[in-house]
RNA sequence: GGACAGGUGGCGGAGUGGUUAAACGCACCAGACUGUAAAUCUGGCGCUCCAUGCGAGCUACGGAGGUUCGAAUCCUCCCCUGUCCA
């Protein structure tokens, strides 16, 4: 995997790139879909393409769980098993550790989880968490680490911000010592709401080495100009020449504010789960399909979206949809959603190459 | 015509003398959601008012009377619905 740096706004941080993969171009800034479970939900993986997708994230703690990545590997991986022939970018069940915060105990050795499935016990390692990747062939894996919920105090930031450095550097050896293969490694940097443990942080992942570095333990409940300091304060320390991710980012204003700040990649799971739950984002802010508002509404959703959704269909339709609980509302508000939200990267992408980035920022 | 059963808030349905403006479900209204335990979760849901609270007033359990300190709950009559027998 190799990323090309094509161009920096002259008056923001913001970076044009592109990312090569063996499963193909990656035109950064890019949003990555979730697929958690091996799908992006209520999509097929056509539909996903057709709206611009480049890459996709699954997660290889649930696909773990199930239907097991050593069954997966049997058919022929993941890309195979799921039908989408793009790159995939897997997470390793980091965030897991923040999100099941009951159902897990961490300690320097691993994580070891009650599923939330059946409640058996089962225990994640970096190692595992490679080996779980190997097994289910991502183009990118992540490595394992402590996402630390907020608020912490500084002394436990630096104790998980320094485990999750360990991990790193042990995910790192543990790849490889295995034959190579068109994978890629990215670790991710810790240390909460510090700056100085932020770039501790980044400093000991590029001692290790990884083709791209991810900023993560963000976005979990921190006041959202702390979020943007976080990763401006990490700017200027991140080598130019790799990818940087900040993972499970976020609204559409802070994709552009990230940018601004020189981030390359997102992923996040807004755009498909508020489908879901009938938020819908549009240039004028989001609206709730269901309200009643929307009852005899014979509009689109947003007059100036260009997606397949707002071409034909109605806010009283959609809204009906959604009321009925009808599985169509899930596919079509997706739709809408990835559609606004890879549209926003595509405009993203495009202000910068004309050097007007800033009026985004506008 | 007769015998049973029953009529509760938008709907279904608890409740059979007081803490019941009335459980629960549905419907409806609104909020939340940032590397997905999420097509999920939370709140509101008779009317009016101060719009702060385990606040004040009003109306309400088919209708009209009655018993009682107190009734959706007990009594009388009436109206209506369902099933069965003529």
């Amino acid at each position: 995997m190799r990323f090309e740096l094509l161009k920096t706004d002259p008056n923001t941080r913001a970076r044009r790139g592109r990312l090569h993969t063996s499963r193909g171009v990656i035109e950064t800034p890019v949003f990555m879909p979730v697929g958690t479970l091996g799908t992006v939900k209520g999509m097929t993986p056509e539909q996903v393409r057709d709206l611009g997708a480049e890459i996709i994230l699954a997660n290889a703690y649930h696909l773990f769980l199930r239907p097991g990545h050593r069954l997966i590997e049997k058919l022929g991986g993941l890309h195979k098993f799921m039908g989408w022939d793009g790159p995939i970018l897997t997470d390793s069940g980091g965030y897991q550790v923040f999100s099941l915060g009951d159902l897990r105990r961490i300690d320097d050795e691993g994580v070891s989880f009650r599923s939330h499935l059946d409640g058996s016990a089962q225990y994640l390692t970096p190692e595992s968490a490679v080996d779980i990747q190997r097994a289910l062939g991502s183009d990118i894996m992540m490595v394992l680490d402590d996402c630390l919920a907020y608020p912490a105090t500084q002394q436990k930031a630096a104790q998980s911000m320094r485990r999750s450095m360990d991990w790193a550097a042990r995910s790192r050896a543990h790849l490889d010592k295995q034959p190579p293969r068109e994978q890629a490694m990215f670790g991710i940097a810790q240390g909460s709401v510090f700056p100085g443990l932020r770039r501790e942080s980044i400093e000991r992942l590029e001692q290790i080495g990884f083709d791209g570095y991810a900023i993560g333990g963000l976005g979990v409940g921190e006041p959202i100009p702390m979020m943007y300091d976080m990763v401006e304060s990490m700017d200027g320390i991140m080598q130019v020449d790799r990818p940087r991710y900040l993972m499970g980012v976020g609204t559409p204003v802070d994709l552009v504010q990230a940018v601004a700040r020189g981030v390359d990649m997102f992923d996040c799971v807004m755009p498909t789960r508020h489908a879901r739950n009938g938020h819908l984002f549009t240039t004028e802010g989001h609206i709730v399909i269901r309200h009643a508002r929307f009852r005899e509404d014979p509009d689109p959703i947003d007059a100036s979206c260009g997606c397949p959704v707002c071409a034909k269909y109605s806010r009283a339709y959609l809204r009906h949809l959604f009321q009925a609980r009808e599985i169509l509302s899930s596919v079509l508000n997706t739709i809408h959603n990835l559609f606004f939200y890879l549209d926003t990267m595509r405009k993203i992408r495009h202000f910068i190459e004309s050097e007007r980035f800033s009026e985004l920022l506008a």
